[in-house]
DNA sequence: TCGCTACTTTGTGCTGGCTCAAATTCAGAT
DNA sequence: ATCTGAATTTGAGCCAGCACAAAGTAGCGA
């Protein structure tokens, strides 16, 4: 699909990587230069850790392609899915609020493309770069209120409204358009959903089963296609 | 208690209430001085709002004294309560995370006394006041972490262990020595708690019984009070 | 002192979603 | 084509914690 190869500085990234994404768009082409001169270009392939929860955080991040799953894993093992990130965001930015390290596992979804700076620049990019400091914290703002609303549902919603709010949720993130309906752009397995949703994947088998044959999903493995947003709507309100 | 009075400045607050809080630490007298001449002093009484989810941020806050809880609402009318806020924060900070509007309510859980100033010298303060943003993004960082550690609890733990998680993080935030044990230094109710933990306050009701006749805990009406925090540590671990 | 209200305790039955178990299907490797 | 491991489906039984219900108790104001 690719040959970049990992661990490689790109020769000459173009700046038209940048121009277009929230934290560089206000810069001129001689900044975002400087910023590209920079940076690390490195490609993961899906299903691998960007960063580790308690590492030194020794770097930030931009996911340029691709999808990351942040989780954290549990002394017994388990993992709890706190986000995803689509391409364009950055990740890693333990910096910006204030940490020594990584506060959870960065794992690659798909296959992703990343860029990324020692951490050290930081705060030259914080206060060299026009609008930098304000789109991150734009950022931090939605992801905290992303995970504030799923302590709001976990807390008050049955399990089937939980996994339609999640699935409701990435088709916005990161829904592509198919023939049938949204499609939920990266593979993501039963055990996926349930882990965002803090169940089983055994119900969340049973949940979509149910919804295919009442027509309002259609799913392969790793594969799930939203034909009726409507109805997952009112589920997820009860 | 006390008699101040309400929606009133107070004549010349003093410097010394805010010189050993973390934001204000590294700043000279005379900072402080205008930082205090801008401030409006409020008391609140013990269960009223400071701000309300979806209001428009047009102030920002430091509690001087009292406990604050951060609650969100479902449309259904149940409270989850998202975090307590000790003396010594700052609060509806919404500016430094990119939000227009307040993302949660403002409780106080006690009687308190809040400092607060107009949005608008927000930029001031974070351009003009050494460490001012550094502490703040800090306390946003910690906030984070606590939520996340929120949804990993609710995720993977069972109800005994989730309100003992909650008792002992009361403790370690808010926990005052006395001659039995360490006690959480507000009134606290089984329907807070179990707001807390998203059980109910029956739940919560018998778990403290049962903590009781086993001499971990000691409670009355509103107040708790830890006697055997280790045990406490070893039910929150399972 | 009395009464009202808010808070707390305790009992009983029920059920949503979990655990345990096993069969089936699919995709990629050889 | 066949094999293998991962993903998925489906069944059956069970139990932690909820809903419902009712009684008890502490604090506060009049």
């Amino acid at each position: 699909m690719n040959e970049v190869s990992p661990r490689k500085t790109l020769p000459r990234l173009d700046e038209s990587l940048l121009t277009h994404l929230p934290p560089f768009s206000r810069l001129e082409r001689r900044d975002i230069r400087t910023i590209l001169d920079q940076a690390t270009s490195r490609r993961h392939e899906e299903g691998v850790s960007i960063f580790d929860e308690g590492a030194a955080a020794d770097r930030f991040f931009m996911l340029l392609d691709g999808y990351v799953r942040v989780v954290r894993i549990t002394p017994t093992g388990e993992q709890v899915t706190a986000l995803h990130i689509p391409a364009g965001q950055l990740l890693g930015i333990a910096k910006a609020i204030g940490r020594e390290t990584y506060p959870a596992t960065a794992m690659t979804a798909t296959e992703s493309i990343v860029l990324s700076w020692p951490m050290r620049l930081w705060d030259t990019f914080v206060s060299d770069y026009d609008g930098f400091s304000t789109e991150t914290y734009k950022t931090i703002g939605n992801r905290m209120g992303e995970m504030n609303n799923r302590v709001v549902e976990m807390a008050t919603q049955q399990v089937e409204q939980r996994v339609a709010n999640a699935v409701l949720r990435l088709i916005n993130q990161t829904g592509r358009k198919n023939s049938d309906g949204i499609e939920i752009d990266f593979p993501i397995t039963r055990q996926d959903l349930s882990e965002l949703t803090a169940t089983t994947l055994h119900t969340v088998s049973r949940l979509l089963s149910a919804w295919e044959k009442r027509g309002l999903v259609q799913s392969k493995r790793k594969r799930i296609t939203v034909t009726n947003p409507h109805a997952l709507v009112e589920i997820s309100q009860g």
